[in-house]
DNA sequence: TTACTTGTTTATAACGTTATAAATACTGTA
DNA sequence: TACAGTATTTATAACGTTATAAACAAGTAA
């Protein structure tokens, strides 16, 4: 390395115009040249490729937003309370997977519990704070997907809604059910209860249209826990299932889509001596290795989170890069979780 | 409104030359008034603000960083298996609950399981990609911790280093110990094992010390557990516990310092045919609700890491802020989880 | 030789902000 | 009325990048 380029790589952070003063070309042409522009000489993009990299430059990521006006950051909008467990941090995991080969960066949007949910995002999209954002926990008529359509900004959803077609990740609740239902009634069970998720939520009319649709063709009862929710605290569960154990007709088979939930359910028959797999059984839904540890073992559905953040992640980087949104969606199938650990 | 205003809002998005053009002021001016520059007058000062309410204006950050060199971004450094549970996302609340009253947003770096710890960071200081950085899981000897110190950059552990004075938060883990300790034999236990935290942290010299200090001050039995830590797979643990629980002799008294980790203690024993508060008796660091769910009841000391989150981000603003290194560190105590639930 | 391609490089300006230094308006005093 | 001194405002330049349009060089056809 001579030394005009020794004196300039040990003097201040290195940008392009470094290079351009080690090569004697104008900063324009080393602009082309990194962003591999055909109309720039192979041989001359070759050589300040090899000055970037021996000079270690890495580009200004401010400098290129207030130029093109893209952020290179993902938001994901998250609300207070958002999964005090393993949740979000699976789905984390997933989208940083993917960001990581990109220039894309995640950035997590936590809005207060005193501020609108509509907020934060309106703030995203005014400012442009992000290129794109990742909605989770969407319901059927949601204002937030309205907003981002109406103003065209790239978005995608962890559930679908009822609106015009948009990106979106879901999981198949509805055959979840299903299979729990299935699974039950070969044990045996024939008065089942469902603890659904909050009626708010787009999975829920999924969720309880599976349990109705299978329920129905079995021939069996089918209940849906009344007053509380898997989106409820696990005190408040666990106090929902004893009074529902102990009553007339207690169910004899449980579905609860939540892993924790299904704790608290747990607890709950427990509470009332009833014992699972003898007086009862639970079918649950399975999200992190939390599963494994349940003694009597779970019987559980697995629902693959960091998969979700992956293709969430995916399909926002797609709809970025200007693909057709209406094609842009897929359905995780659910599978009986492994009955090792 | 004037029709003037009107059409510039209107136009496109509304910047400092926006409410220049509005009021008649230069634009230097108008930064100077939104920055509060006691040298512009009280009456400017007011109307800048007045008009920048109304025209609703949000300054630019990549203009602001790259003008300032300050991006307003704190990056917390994630390691890829990074707790498959609750303990980011209770962290990630607790710093977003605190910035969010501020400038600055949160940035999350999960590094590749391929790629060196030190990499994202020393890429964050060289390109300037946030302001300051919060570490998790600390080392007694930590290279990142040697690294920021050397360039000067802003920073804060969650654990302590036995390194030069730095910013930090820690958990008195030594205390813990004593505590479970003390609730075991109270309970009558002779023989206690400690399921420890992985070598490499901080914090299993802390928690190893606690419980030697203390088993040897009440003259009883104190094993720690060997080829298997809290860090390990729920699987692993299970496997470990199940082995010291048949062995000829087998501990009557269980800590370990991880919620998830004692639900594989507890599986292990379970297993073993062991009954917790009969044959055994277990005391776990509670770090979320899930401890409440547990049949048996657990005996948990909590660890509030939500707090934690909100410590760390006070104490990295406090450091970017210029104040004393030195001075900016909180120990926080363990106290006994409720007992209900 | 001129004109016209084709291939390659470059000057200029701009994104929105703020630090610096300079200019202007205002005040009171000589 | 002039002058210094203070209060207030402003012009200029710069941060690092890239879009646009223009310039240049080399080669080819007329």
């Amino acid at each position: 390395m001579s030394d005009a380029r020794e004196s300039l790589r040990l003097a201040r952070k290195p940008t392009q115009r470094t290079i351009a003063e080690i090569t004697g070309l104008a900063v324009t042409t080393v602009s082309r040249a990194l962003a591999g522009d055909e109309k720039i000489a192979e041989r001359t993009r070759a050589q300040v490729a090899e000055v970037a990299r021996e000079i270690g430059y890495v580009p200004d990521r401010a400098a290129q937003r207030l130029r093109t006006g893209r952020s290179n950051v993902i938001a994901l909008v998250l609300d207070p309370h958002s999964e005090i467990l393993g949740f979000s941090s699976s789905m984390i995991s997933g989208i940083s997977g993917v960001l990581h080969d990109t220039t894309f960066h995640l950035v997590l949007m936590q809005y207060a519990i005193d501020e609108p949910p509509m907020d934060p995002i309106r703030r995203i999209v005014r400012n442009r704070l992000a290129d794109g954002l990742i909605l989770a926990r969407t319901e059927p008529q949601d204002p937030r997907v309205a907003y981002l359509m109406r103003t065209g900004f790239p978005f995608v959803t962890h559930g679908r809604t009822e609106m015009a077609a948009h990106p979106w990740l879901d999981y198949d609740n509805a055959a979840f059910a299903r299979m729990a239902v299935e699974r039950l009634v070969g044990a045996g069970r024939r008065r089942l209860a469902l603890v659904a998720p909050a009626p708010k939520y787009s999975f829920n009319a999924h969720m309880r249209e599976g349990f109705r649709a299978a329920v129905a063709a079995h021939g069996v009862t089918g209940l849906v826990a009344q007053g509380f929710t898997i989106h409820d605290t696990p005190g408040a569960i666990t106090c929902g299932v004893r009074e529902m154990a102990q009553g007339a007709e207690a169910p004899d088979g449980w579905i609860c889509p939540g892993e924790i939930a299904a704790m608290a359910v747990q607890a709950g028959l427990t509470d009332c001596g009833q014992v699972i797999g003898r007086d009862v059984d639970l079918v649950a839904k399975q999200t992190s290795e939390v599963g494994n540890l349940f003694r009597p073992r779970l019987t559980a559905i697995y629902e693959d989170i960091e998969e979700a953040g992956r293709r969430l992640a995916q399909l926002l980087l797609a709809r970025i890069r200007g693909e057709d949104p209406a094609a842009l969606h897929h359905l995780q199938i659910p599978v009986w979780a492994g009955e090792d650990g």
